[in-house]
DNA sequence: TAGCCATTCTAAATCGCTTGAAATTCAGTG
DNA sequence: CACTGAATTTCAAGCGATTTAGAATGGCTA
């Protein structure tokens, strides 16, 4: 006998009261008898009565969810841990506030936008939560006509009519550039990231606007597309090229770990001939050999503050238009002043 | 004026039928005539409709989605690829199906409890994935008699109530140690992960009876808690020992990569002086400083296959208790015959 | 005692879709 | 020509909450 969930017409029979009162009562509105409120209360605690969301979301029209839809190709999904860190983040702040986080994964913007709209118009979402913004990403275009508010994770693009939590990774990068400047690297390359994200050119900019502050020859860039072969590919290029850098700036850890065993690989002692500086700053970065100079940022924060901004936008608020979170350089041993 | 989204209604008047028809036609049953069932679906195409999901999940009883509660302590979560790799295979199943991801991150048991609770009471979805599975787990528990289907992800643990989509990873374990005994390896340690878990105690409990099947004496053990930092102490703790182990199988790559580090640090040659065996055939692992050879399976496949098996089993579907996913071993540098 | 108000509650409509029962249509039959 | 039955289509009752307008109650005031 499948003994069905208890709904609050059951709430209300055992309270005595009517549905109306019951609602009223754990929703927290005033007006109700504190001692019908208290015969509720028990009633409900007697029968462990729960409202059903499904109900909940069609008479309330809300969803009492957020939606975060990835785009990324397979291969690139588990190269780093910023997503489950974000989630993570994410949901400690959406859990307290009954909230759902709903995820989708799709390949490609064909599909992403398929995504968008589909979770727009069914209705499942109240809000989103944007990533890997790109250089001329048009995602606002359609989340702004649907009316959902969202919000973009990560770095804040000139003009974008979102608001944005994140880092200011220009100024993340610079600061790690600026550090092999500082030891003295007058060549100091750099692996890039998979074209086209924001992010990506934040960092790939402020590495050459830190260099031309400071007088210095533009560096041998090759893209490492994200991943450690493509680090390491990439690595193994610019240490062929005839005016070797003394330095080299990777958009992320795992290339920058893939660089260091490519390094290795060749002969290349670090940071004695070669200085290596990550992005990302990932626990494998500590332990490495060398442990790695690295710039890290807490991805976790980025997932609580931005949970915690789309809800009140969700409620109507207003938020700041960004909200910048901090960045340290972490100081290992992969950086060292260059060999004269 | 916010133009609000076009309901069943608005697509029946346009079409001249009623709601009724509109809803027949557009799931497929069969007793519509062909030329309404067109009538109907110009005016779908024509107003863009898209059922409302939370109506149809409060008239259909389904919430249409599935949910994945991680509990993981925060600084875990993104330790490995595992569950961005899982997501993304799930993913690529539901979004065909038609049904929602929800995820859910929660810090410990308590909370873990509760939210599967939340979950199935408030009627979130209609089925769960679960991993992580641990040594006497209780989840079945309250699944079984809140009558919703779920599966799990992972190592088939003997006689667990629920069906298990995953790789034998006692066998798996038991092929990287093979695989270091047919090298002549005659000390093996292991650097095991967090104690509880099922995949823990497949992987070290493979490895003593991979050991003791070859008549080799029990190696040292020590545990890395699956972290790169772990990893480290743990290497550090075997390679002090006075019968210093000639090789060693870890539990997972995060800590073999550290391993591999800390014995560079030391001193000690890989695969020379100590052969490594990690488990999880991460990206970073063919790049490291020796490849490091280890033990993988296909995450993203796992995903897909169990996504697939959950859906059929919310269709009432019958399905096996047990599908086994293969592994492979990875032969990289990191292993050889150990030294005279 | 009638009139007023504030406080509590409830009836009933609503959210947008699904679905079983009932109504309608119409060709085929006897 | 009435009757049967298959094929279509519609009616209307849910699904389980929320919410608004208005009813009931009771204490006070004039």
């Amino acid at each position: 006998m499948p003994h069905t969930r208890p709904t609050i017409a059951d709430v209300a029979r055992r309270a005595g009261v009517s549905t109306a009162t019951v609602s009223l009562t754990m929703n927290g509105r005033y007006g109700v008898n504190p001692a019908t409120a208290e015969r509720v209360r028990s009633a409900v605690a007697e029968l462990g009565w729960v409202p059903s969301a499904r109900a909940r979301a069609l008479s309330r029209a809300r969803a009492q969810a957020v939606g975060i839809i990835i785009r990324r190709p397979a291969e690139l999904i588990g190269v780093d841990p910023f997503f489950s860190n974000l989630i993570a983040g994410v949901e400690s702040v959406l859990s307290r506030s009954e909230h759902a986080l709903l995820v989708r994964v799709v390949g490609d913007r064909e599909q992403e936008v398929l995504a968008y709209k589909a979770m727009t118009a069914e209705g499942r979402v109240d809000g989103f939560l944007i990533t890997d913004l790109e250089m001329r990403d048009r995602r606002h275009e359609y989340l702004l006509d649907a009316g959902l508010p969202a919000l973009v994770v990560g770095v804040p693009a000139a003009r974008y009519p979102l608001p944005v939590v994140g880092t200011d990774e220009r100024a993340a990068a610079r600061t790690a550039v600026q550090h092999l400047i500082e030891l003295g690297h007058q060549r100091i390359g750099h692996v890039s990231g998979v074209a086209g994200y924001i992010h990506t050119r934040a960092r790939q900019t402020a590495w050459r606007d830190a260099l031309r502050a400071a007088g210095l020859p533009r560096g041998p860039v090759a893209s490492g597309e994200f991943t450690a072969a493509g680090g390491a590919r990439a690595t193994r290029e610019l240490l062929a090229a005839p005016a070797r850098p003394t330095a080299i700036f990777y958009a992320n850890d795992l290339m920058a770990l893939a660089g260091l065993s490519t390094a290795a690989e060749l002969g290349v002692a670090v940071p004695q001939q070669l200085s290596v500086v990550g992005f990302d700053d990932v626990e494998l970065a500590a332990h490495a050999a060398p442990p790695l100079t690295t710039i890290g940022r807490d991805t976790q924060e980025w997932g609580r503050q931005c949970a915690t901004a789309l809800l009140a936008l969700i409620e109507g608020a207003e938020i700041p238009r960004r909200t910048i979170l901090p960045f340290h350089l972490a100081l290992r041993q992969s950086t060292a002043p260059p060999q004269r």
